[in-house]
DNA sequence: TAAAAATGAGGAA
DNA sequence: TCCTCCTTTTTAG
């Protein structure tokens, strides 16, 4: 799935193209047409992301107290790509990649988008199955393949953030829940870390790249680590995550892993260091990096490195 | 055409 | 430990 980075940078979007904006809400592929007929024509007023949950406030014009929120989870294949017109952001899309390392796509250039007499977008007609679909004055943004995509009271989505461990991505984030629960639990650290109640927002590639920065084997049980290797562990995730959240795309390696490479770049094979790697040599020691299924997700780390 | 793969997660057994 | 759900893209036959 598109991790922790992509559902905040995705809040962003969402926030910069609508806040403020009354929304036509609709549900193309039928899915969702109840939920979208509750907030069609009502105001964005708030775009957030808690790990990998979407979080966006819908307010009635009339009455500001009068809050419902459609809350989300892009799940594997989920994405939601957005067309706008020049006064917003051009065409891009954001969640699950089709292949590996695949960036974000977007183009810099504004599509030509059709306008009605009021000067606000005409969406064109939508392709593939589109669950939800949120039009603004410039622009449109079309959600596919969601795992989920309900309609909440403002009670119901906070006892559903409430399960959720802290969010690495979360300046105000406090990391004692993840070190409690980790450090008392006896499996594996490389579980430990994608379980969402514990810490939320990692997914498998920052699982991967963060334990073996970090130098941890990822069957360590919780129990045989150290607070500081746990709280190594959290900053190294803020760390990762941000570069994310500020990039667009998950990169792991420092620069003098990969030599010659400039940033600006495509380098897909030096981007992490063992997620997706295995059989390949280890960037820092020249060992195999393997590969194994753990609870149905693969696993990657090098042997040597993360002994 | 069909199948496989992809950065999840919930629930049954 | 399975099984299931959600969608698109790529690869195989």
């Amino acid at each position: 799935m598109p991790e922790g980075h992509s559902i905040h940078r995705l809040a962003r979007q969402l926030g910069d193209l609508f806040t403020g904006q009354r929304l036509s809400v609709s549900s193309p592929q039928g899915r969702f047409s109840a939920g979208a007929q509750l907030l069609d024509g009502r105001v964005l007023t708030r775009a957030r992301a808690h790990g990998k949950h979407l979080y966006l406030d819908f307010a009635a014009p009339q009455d500001p107290q009068d809050v419902l929120v459609m809350r989300s989870h892009l799940g594997i294949y989920g994405a939601w790509s957005f067309v706008g017109d020049e006064t917003s952001a051009a065409a891009s899309s954001i969640g699950a990649p089709r292949r590996v390392g695949e960036r974000e796509s977007g183009s810099s250039q504004a599509p030509a988008v059709a306008h009605d007499d009021a000067g606000r977008v005409v969406p064109e007609a939508p392709v593939g199955a589109v669950r939800a679909r949120l039009a603004g004055e410039h622009g449109w943004a079309d959600l596919r393949g969601p795992a989920l995509c309900a309609v909440e009271t403002p009670e119901e989505a906070r006892a559903a953030e409430a399960k959720l461990g802290p969010d690495p991505l979360d300046p105000d984030a406090d990391p004692a829940p993840f070190l409690a629960k980790a450090g008392r639990s006896r499996r594996a650290i490389g579980v430990l870390l994608m379980e969402q109640d514990v810490v939320s927002g990692i997914g498998n590639i920052f699982r991967a790249e963060s334990l073996f920065r970090r130098g941890v084997n990822p069957m360590t049980p919780g129990t045989s680590l150290t607070p500081e290797d746990l709280r190594g562990l959290w900053d190294e995730n803020v760390a990762l995550m941000d570069v994310g959240v500020r990039v667009g795309r998950i990169i792991t390696t420092d620069p003098e892993d990969r030599p010659g490479i400039p940033e600006s770049e495509a380098w897909p094979e030096h981007a992490n260091y063992v997620y997706h790697r295995h059989g390949q040599d280890c960037l820092r020691c020249g060992a195999t990096v393997l590969k194994k299924d753990l609870n149905g997700r693969g696993l990657y780390w090098c042997p040597v490195c993360q002994a």
